[in-house]
DNA sequence: AATAAAAATTAGTCTTGCCTAATAAAATAT
DNA sequence: ATATTTTATTAGGCAAGACTAATTTTTATT
């Protein structure tokens, strides 16, 4: 079992090691982290000798087998617990990745699966990150943004990119939130605005920004 | 904000303080908590710092108004997490205790609120216990057990007392749930058994001691 | 290739929360 | 009232996980 503090960096050494092409190095983890580089170093020796990482300066931090299935669990649950919050308990989009990094960390062996069934197996969290899946695979990341979208067809809204809270409280302004049913009217070459039209509400221009923070499907 | 120790011993004071009649020294709390006493006293004194708590070697540990609303607030949350994970999760009741006790360090402002709702504001717990209300108050704990209750009335069980392994598969094997209905046939006065019925189960005779560890109303 | 800049590492410290051992204080028994 | 036992407290240490400062190694620049 691993302490919290262990959790958090191989969940970092996850992230990172998924994104970025180049190797995930003490830096970028303490960055990640808002850490020192020193206490990184020291805590990728912890974690080597626990078998979890393999570091090589080289290399940088590679998750072993044993430790991505450890970091995958906890990815797992962080999302899970942010459908969770979002869903059952009504949290905004900008509240539920704070809490859910608390409840990531709650252990029980069959914890993932009961919650994961309760929650009718989702694909996808409320940001539109994949939720790996018990196997530690997940959904291919297919999101498409609005942005992408062919003009006069209707979309569902599955998730946003941006969680600031101006963002958040310009889509309620809209009367847009999850699930919502959005038309396309028009795309506007020009500067990549559309012009969009969301269930109850009435048409209006939104900007490219808007369109690639919006993922639907 | 208190760290997850600083929590656990808040929590254990409030309930030593609301179980015993005598007062809560550092022994007691030592044993509750499987911790040596030399650790209780620096924690006593820190805890006293940061005014959660009086500490007086005469009176042993008293809460403060602002440690009973900490205190509450965490029992508050253990209880609810226990309702969700029986409820919602499908959990058994012998599991449930020590996920709770890792859930109920999860911070935010609304989240018992949020769960309490969600939850349909129960009064009770799984085992039975009171679960306190947003204002730190909680329902009078009017436990009945079955052993107390009269032959020849059907009763719903709410809850149980006991939560071994042992008693739980007996439960499972008379199919006794929570929620079960219950028909008391007969009092056995000689040693305290009684016969009874459930649903959808034979008649069986049970001991005293399984009358006592069954909560219901 | 020599030098400057950036990254990694080591050494030493601090805080939290626990421990053991030793001592002081209080409660209980004789 | 004194001796014994139990309880509380103090002192000193330890491990985890963070930090700063100093040093070494690597990478980039000229």
């Amino acid at each position: 079992m691993q302490s919290f503090s262990e959790e958090n960096y191989l969940k970092t050494i996850y992230h990172l090691g998924l994104k970025g092409s180049d190797k995930v190095s003490p830096t970028a983890i303490a960055e990640a982290l808002k850490n020192n580089p020193a206490s990184v170093v020291d805590m990728l020796k912890k974690l080597s000798d626990k078998k979890l990482i393999n570091y090589d300066k080289k290399k940088g931090a590679r998750l072993t087998e044993k430790g991505i299935k450890a970091a995958a669990d906890i990815v797992r649950k962080h999302r899970l617990w942010e459908v969770f919050l979002l869903q059952k308990l009504d949290y905004g989009w900008d509240e539920i990745h704070d809490i859910a990094e608390q409840m990531e960390h709650v252990h029980h062996k069959e914890l993932a699966d009961r919650l994961d069934k309760f929650l009718g197996y989702p694909d996808f969290d409320p940001h539109g990150d994949p939720i790996p899946k018990a196997n530690g695979k997940m959904a291919q990341t297919f999101k498409t943004t609005l942005f992408e979208v062919e003009a006069g067809k209707k979309y569902r809204v599955l998730a946003v990119k941006d969680t600031s809270p101006e963002f958040l409280q310009y889509l309620q302004k809209l009367g847009i939130t999850i699930g919502s049913k959005l038309k396309v009217l028009e795309k506007i070459a020009f500067d990549g605005s559309m012009v969009i039209q969301a269930a109850k509400g009435d048409k209006v221009n939104v900007s490219r920004k808007f369109g690639e923070s919006v993922l639907v499907g």
